[in-house]
DNA sequence: CAAATTACCGAAAGCGCTTTCGGGAAGAGG
DNA sequence: CCTCTTCCCGAAAGCGCTTTCGGTAATTTG
């Protein structure tokens, strides 16, 4: 591989004029710059990122904290997603994504910590749980970062709009004659759960339902077991609802599985939209309908968001809030008479 | 945050002494560290791992590549498992997982060449084409390196026993009472569909069963898409199989919709059993029974020999074959009289 | 043709850290 | 009391690169 000193060598010239020819210089003549170009190629010179970052304080690396509440980090079938396209609108621009661990040669860190001893030149955080400390001290820092699919106020986020797509499922439910709408939501310390009680509570008052007793219930985390002992707890409700509007996709699929297991047919008996629109869905019985997150515009989104805060070398505070939609397919039906 | 030349100062050390006792030399009185320890406390310093890199020449990062045909990146149900259970691995032993552009400031370049940039400690590329001309040169240099599922004389690597769990599926089948079993093959320019394959016949011959004509079907790269294709070329001809062998949960479940759009049943008239054991097949119906591949362990098993390497500071060649089991569910049923 | 630009190049310092090597002080041994 | 170890510590070089600043040589201007 070689360094630039070898090219000097070779080429004759000092390192600064290798340096300056490989950097694009201007006060370099073109027939020099040639000349080291191509001892470079010849001698398949790369420069080394370290120096490189040690010496212009700039890594051209962003740090990832990913974390969710139910430990399957990047199995995720929502999150990773987001991740997916975040990277590929970052490495557009020449960023490499580095996930830290939290283990610094034995002595262990904080992610904040560690990211500073990489010196990344932004972080992306993709973390359901607010309170978490880790996150808190990410976003206290002073570097440029973005945070999905939470609602702060002092840094850069980007979310997809919870309450409109509450909303949606809402009054698609009511257009299909629903009066009986229940809520399996996600837990109020996650943004995204609980902006979509709000969406719930609001959509239903502005249609004059009542939310019954029992009809708003806590499934957690999101994941299918919980949303199958919620759908449970609302059957063994005297006055069941006839529909019910699940905060994700995984949930629904337990909810469904309840459902069916107490002898009754989704959507028949019971209708159930989703959210997110996570991949499986379309392959479970019956297919789901569900509010669909663009995890490719989240993505997107939180790319620009931190490169625009690293170019501009400054902490910014945008947030930006990505639509949703309605995607129908087979587990809603009108409701029976 | 503040360098060692900071931390000099503050205590009245040499900078010599103030890395030697942050680094445990021996040569450093027990007094002088704690006093260097408390300062360096105080002032929050980190070091920076540039600085350190490109004077140790180790990075503790592991550049991963990480590339499938169907270009669903992390979203990819099967690889994501490996690449967080090789992250846990690698992560407690201190090393950072690094996710590399093409791009280096708009100059394009190889994996190799990024890695090389970047001056990682080790690389680990989970991609199924082998014919990857990036996959080749990466395992051409002499960095250390691991690739998953992929079979390769000059490399370590990890694959599941697809021999053996091919063998499985079809002695299932073959208890099940069914005789006349196809296989629906991933591409045999991917080895684990060529080994998937070879096991099917393989297991067809110590059964004494022909692989009647049409019975073994290309279905290319995995998809759901491909997989449904596959089953209706199956389903046109008129010595219909009884079971079929999928070589991946996806396209079984592609073939599982094929069979119902014909109006036939799953299980009762034909009997699907894939391959992997993702998520979703819980979820779908009906649940479908499968060849598990232990993406945990494989994870392990690559970070096992990638840090074995890295330790030794060579390149060895160590193959590693992971067990899978039958897990069995509810697609397959005894063969009808 | 002298003076003033312009074009091109290199010395040197600096980024933050590690590691070799040598030297002084303190303790051990005779 | 002198010599030999042992214990601590620091000077200095080096890792590979960038960038400022100054200095020639070549070119332009009046």
């Amino acid at each position: 591989m070689g360094t630039i000193y070898d090219l000097a060598k070779k080429t004759g010239f000092s390192i600064t004029t290798v340096s300056k020819a490989l950097n694009n210089y201007k006060d370099v003549s073109d027939k020099t710059r040639a000349k080291i170009l191509q001892a470079a190629a010849e001698m398949d010179y790369l420069p080394n990122a370290h120096a490189q970052s040690l010496s212009t304080k700039k890594s051209w690396a962003i740090g990832v904290m990913f974390s969710e509440a139910n430990e399957v980090g990047m199995k995720h079938p929502f999150f990773n997603g987001i991740i997916e396209s975040f990277r590929h609108a970052t490495e557009e621009q020449g960023y490499d994504l580095i996930f830290a661990s939290r283990n610094l040669r034995n002595r262990d860190m904080s992610y904040l910590e560690h990211f500073k001893h990489r010196a990344v030149d932004g972080i992306v955080v993709i973390c359901s749980d607010r309170m978490d400390e880790q996150v808190q001290e990410l976003m206290r820092s002073d570097i440029p970062i973005v945070v999905v699919d939470m609602d702060s106020a002092n840094c850069s986020v980007v979310y997809s709009d919870n309450i409109e797509g509450a909303r949606l499922a809402v009054n698609y439910l009511y257009e299909l004659g629903h009066r009986k709408i229940a809520h399996i939501a996600g837990d109020e310390t996650i943004d995204a759960g609980a902006a979509r009680i709000k969406g719930y509570e609001l959509a239903m008052q502005e249609l004059d339902l009542p939310i019954r007793p029992g009809y708003l219930v806590n499934a957690g985390f999101f994941s299918v077991e919980e949303g199958k002992q919620a759908m449970e707890r609302l059957l063994e409700l005297d006055d069941q609802p006839t529909a019910v509007f699940v905060a994700g996709d995984q949930m629904a699929i337990g909810v469904i599985e309840a459902i069916h297991e107490h002898g009754l047919h989704v959507p028949n008996d019971i209708s159930v939209i989703g959210y997110d629109d996570i991949e499986m869905i379309q392959y479970i019985t019956p297919k789901l309908t569900t509010i669909r997150q663009d995890t490719d515009e989240i993505g997107e989104a939180a790319a620009e968001l931190l490169l625009e805060q690293m170019t501009a070398k400054e902490r910014l505070t945008e947030r930006r809030v990505i639509p949703v939609r309605l995607v129908e397919r087979a587990s809603c039906a009108p409701v029976k008479q």
